[in-house]
DNA sequence: AAATAAACTTAAAATAAACTTAAACTTATT
DNA sequence: AATAAGTTTAAGTTTATTTTAAGTTTATTT
């Protein structure tokens, strides 16, 4: 899902600036010339980051920040600030309100942008990256849990990984040697019934018609 | 728990005025004066944040900062720049090594602190509250105290330390590796029985049911 | 349509991982 | 220095998982 963005800044040339760059970067955008209209909006948009001006008329960029913060439910979004210049009470204050980070004017697009990105990184490594889903199937890869029509279905090790692999690439072929590579590591051998044994074993497990076999070729998860 | 920060620099000066101000603020502080020896601390030592000077002889900062985000363990470290000046591509090029943010020189106390702090409100949010709550357990972090069904239980350290590591993530798998990286420390080496005992020795005190086995794999939490 | 190759099935054997208990060792406490 | 508390190791046991084997079925090729 796109990430939400809401830039409010009180100059339309900034929010113009800002919100051409970051489109095109991929977020979902949206903007507010300044803070009374940015509380309306945080609670209509939900965005996942806000890039606050801290220099706004009426309400400035701090007391927006506060206002936000003083509502427990908005805590995980995470605060932006634009400062005009580098200068330390204002950098310390805007933290102090509950900001988590600020970058100074002028704004560099690129630099924006991968400050953007990282923060981004970072709070989607925190939840769950781990997630896989196929038709019926979700599967937890950190939790280590299979569910199937939202049961729970016990899993051995190597099962679990046989099911992992082809969610990771539903309707991709993956041949004998691709499975024995990926899952037993290139120098291992087995025999060559055992990965039959074990698809077997999942397909009663995930519903039979999931995993079909394509002769003399390998194994995919059916794409329809 | 203090926090943990390690700081990289060639410059002897920075390093200790650096370190006097954070450990003022309460911080445990350890420093490398070059890039290949902040690679080892870091595998000992297990840093929540590094600040790490981009301008150094042989391996450079952000050479260094790339090769601790190659390791996807050390993913919730979080990685701090000091720059030289404010020019662009230094930060461009610090970010994308998976820097998670910068601060310029000349470096100046309060700013950096105010940082610091912000940025360890937001990582304790996640990773380290006070209070852990798990269906019939609450664990204080702080007064080393357990209660299972209101009734305090009495834990030895190791003890303590492991249901500790399962309720921050319930549900999640730890491997014996990360058990053993998280409560004994990367270098120690203790037999492999050793874990067992501690698991069974835990599931006696909390209750049976509650941790589980994957095998091959690691214990978790049950959540459901 | 027969021959052949590949994949399926089932149960049993082999293996690997985890459990249990007691004893030996460490580290703290009195 | 003695005792206690906590931690680790060792050895034997149990259990789950993985692999193999052997016979059967199915699809492809000739």
């Amino acid at each position: 899902m796109k990430k939400k963005i809401l830039i409010v800044d009180d100059e339309p040339d900034i929010l113009e600036f800002l919100s051409y760059n970051l489109k095109k970067e991929g977020y979902e955008i949206e903007t507010s010339k300044n803070g009374k209209q940015a509380l309306k909006k945080v609670s209509t948009f939900h965005p996942n980051l806000i890039v606050i001006d801290i220099m706004m008329p009426e309400m400035d960029g701090i007391e927006t920040c506060s206002q936000i913060r003083s509502n427990t439910k908005y805590d995980n979004i995470y605060i932006l600030f634009l400062t005009a210049r580098s200068e330390d009470y204002t950098h310390i204050a805007s933290l102090e309100s509950g900001a988590d980070d600020f970058i100074s004017k002028p704004i560099k697009p690129r630099l924006l942008i991968s400050k953007i990105n990282s923060i981004f990184r970072r709070l989607t490594n925190i939840e769950n990256k781990s997630i896989l889903k196929y038709k019926n199937i979700i599967m937890d890869t950190e939790k280590y849990k299979v569910l199937v029509d939202n049961k729970d279905v016990a899993l051995a090790k190597k099962e679990f990984e046989l099911i992992k692999l082809f969610l990771q690439k539903p309707g991709k072929v993956f041949t004998r040697k691709d499975i024995l590579e990926s899952i037993w590591g290139a120098d291992v051998y087995v025999g060559d019934r055992t990965i039959d044994v074990h698809i077997n074993r999942v397909r009663e497990k995930i519903g039979q018609q999931k995993i079909v076999t394509i002769k003399g070729v390998g194994y995919k998860l059916i794409d329809s």
